[in-house]
DNA sequence: AGCGTTCCTGCAATCGTTTGCAGTCTATCG
DNA sequence: CGATAGACTGCAAACGATTGCAGGAACGCT
């Protein structure tokens, strides 16, 4: 069917080692026969099989990303951007779903290792730490998003308590003191630590902590739609929301929809996570920008360098961190007087630095 | 470092024909081996490498699905069903993006023929048809969402004439007479077709076709702000806009926005294509839904067959069309009188059957 | 008993590459 | 002029599976 080496070696009339080596560039064949293989391949339309290559050298120019879903903005664009940076390298992205369902993760993780991938980048759900653990022997993994505690993979994060603690502090600048929290699992390193950037914004502004405004849930729009009426029918309703669980935002904006409440009039709303809509919903809704596309390419060098270092030893794990970004639109509004001028450097807006701030912490695990 | 099948044999006291027929289930070997080969492999972890046998069998159980992009809501849902689907089947998707760029498609495609997939699903750009015609000797193709003319691929599409259709009628029924147009480049099946379920529609009314209400342009944002700005600058601005290019409604929406233009109230808005946030955003937009999960469970259901089929020539190339539904929700008002009663049938509102309408028309072609 | 079937198994080739080893040829040097 | 190094090249063995072919055992039949 298709045009093999032995067609191209027996057109030139060499053998097939000579044609490999020559078409492979290494440097051990004549500057002639080289130029005059590679001529010769390439009238006849060759086309090296990576699944024969494969097979003798044990790559497969196959990189695997596994993530929860594809609704989730954060996880679209970095799925965009994992395969146009792989793809400019000449590896193709296998893309796999694993609906934040550890047997599907383990499952799916297995398969792509029958398929001997050559590296992989995962969110992980955190129930599959050992097997992880054992097939980062044989294939290079970073983990993107969450950490799971039973590795010591090099791992990729959002800076979660920065951007929990940024938003709230916005939302307290602002005049707020009961602001309530939405909140993602607390199972999940990023369900921990924005609710740690929430308690220490407010404990720094000298506000207690009302432990009936902060309410926790799963990944999904009904989380945000039962959190949102709980806080709305408490006797003493929040002044502000801060939806720090993208995928309930759907879920919250619904019941405010529902109930015909003004935002920012009534109550103000603060999102986690960019998504394109918000920019053009009305009002335009403010957000914390976990930063999904510099935490995507981050993610792709570690992921490279790995596997070019190969075999060098798994020493020099680190954890990475991605700034978060307040991102101010339409949905917040100053409320009272001015905000309790606080004893503190009063600092301007955060920086608009365009490049997000890195901050590696050495890992000493192992 | 990893089981091989060698090993398996040895493990055994077999030889590794007998070995590999036995793990097979072939029905080739006695039950007894069999069952004592089944356990042997499994004690020791035996995991068949998919690239030998690759190599041997010429299969991958690799399938690759092209698509534009993953903002476009169609796609990530497209992207999920299909590689949900193929999971349970043992493929492994390979998700590609290829931007609408024709020349980045042909280059997705030759790598993708090269890593040997066994299939394909394909949104085409439309300017590689001789290149996939070429492909299709090889590999099972389907086409999904666009045709590609210079083919004569099987094909799933979405029923666009029949969409614009109902969605343009939903508005004169309500009364509109000036019903802008923006719709997609007119050199794409959609495009055209969703003109001509438009045209149709005003026609079917008696209503004069105005050529200064249809715009049509890029998929990207900025063809809907821009388009959306020249039809409400008219001398005589349209009463209802239908926003037939999925990607133009976020720029439509921004410009509506920025005019402080109520919907539905200054003007009725109709958009193309469903996304989660339609429904949360207020007031919910009304939607001609395309039936994406349908149009990707269906293309899956082709190639498959195709799969199966193997070689049994290129007869009985089929051309199907999921229907379309009209969700109707608030973005669209009544305006004037009572619609222009038509003396045609006063058919109901559209039958809200769950299961979409299937049509498959018999492409004679070859 | 002899013979043909049926059933199971093993040998060895094969898929398209890469790669260690050994051989050939030329050129250089003593 | 002969030896020797160096530069290329070819042979053949991998990689891990599948598969056509043939051999051997067991069985039933005449």
């Amino acid at each position: 069917m298709s045009v093999t080496l032995k067609d191209v070696a027996q057109a030139a009339r060499v053998s097939v080692s000579t044609a490999s080596r020559a078409l492979t560039g290494t440097g051990l064949t004549s500057e002639r026969t080289q130029q005059r293989l590679t001529r010769i391949a390439r009238q006849l339309g060759y086309r090296p099989n990576p699944i024969a290559r494969g097979l003798k050298t044990g790559q497969s120019r196959l990189v695997a990303l596994l993530v929860h879903n594809l609704t989730n903005a954060s996880f679209q664009v970095m799925a965009e951007v994992v395969q146009a940076r792989l793809k400019a390298l000449g590896y193709q992205m296998l893309l796999c779903i694993g609906g934040d369902d550890p047997e599907q993760e383990s499952d799916t993780l297995t398969t792509l290792v029958d398929h001997r991938i050559d590296g992989l980048i995962v969110v992980p759900t955190g129930k599959n730490g050992a097997q992880l653990k054992a097939l980062a022997k044989d294939v290079p993994i970073v983990c993107l998003v969450r950490r799971d505690d039973a590795t010591d993979l090099e791992t990729v994060l959002a800076d979660d308590p920065q951007g929990a603690y940024l938003g709230t502090r916005h939302l307290i600048e602002l005049g707020h003191r009961r602001i309530g929290l939405i909140v993602g699992r607390q199972d999940t390193t990023s369900g921990r630590e924005r609710l740690s950037g929430y308690v220490r914004a407010l404990r720094e502004a000298g506000i207690p902590v009302d432990d009936t405004l902060i309410l926790a849930g799963h990944f999904v729009p009904e989380t945000g739609a039962t959190c949102c009426r709980t806080l709305l029918d408490l006797p003493r309703p929040p002044s502000a929301i801060f939806v720090a669980n993208h995928e309930a935002t759907l879920g919250a904006l619904r019941v405010i929809a529902e109930r015909n409440i003004a935002i920012p009039d009534d109550l103000s709303l603060l999102c986690y996570e960019d998504m394109p809509w918000f920019e053009w919903h009305r009002p335009a809704i403010s957000i914390v920008d976990n930063g999904a596309r510099d935490l995507a390419n981050l993610a792709v060098d570690r992921l490279l360098q790995r596997m070019d270092a190969k075999g060098s030893g798994n020493d020099g794990v680190r954890e990475y961190r991605v700034g978060a970004r307040l991102i101010k639109r339409d949905s917040c509004r100053q409320i009272n007087a001015a905000p309790p001028a606080r004893s503190g450097k009063p600092r301007s807006s955060p920086s608009r630095s365009s490049a997000s701030k890195l901050s590696a912490s050495k890992s000493a695990k192992v």
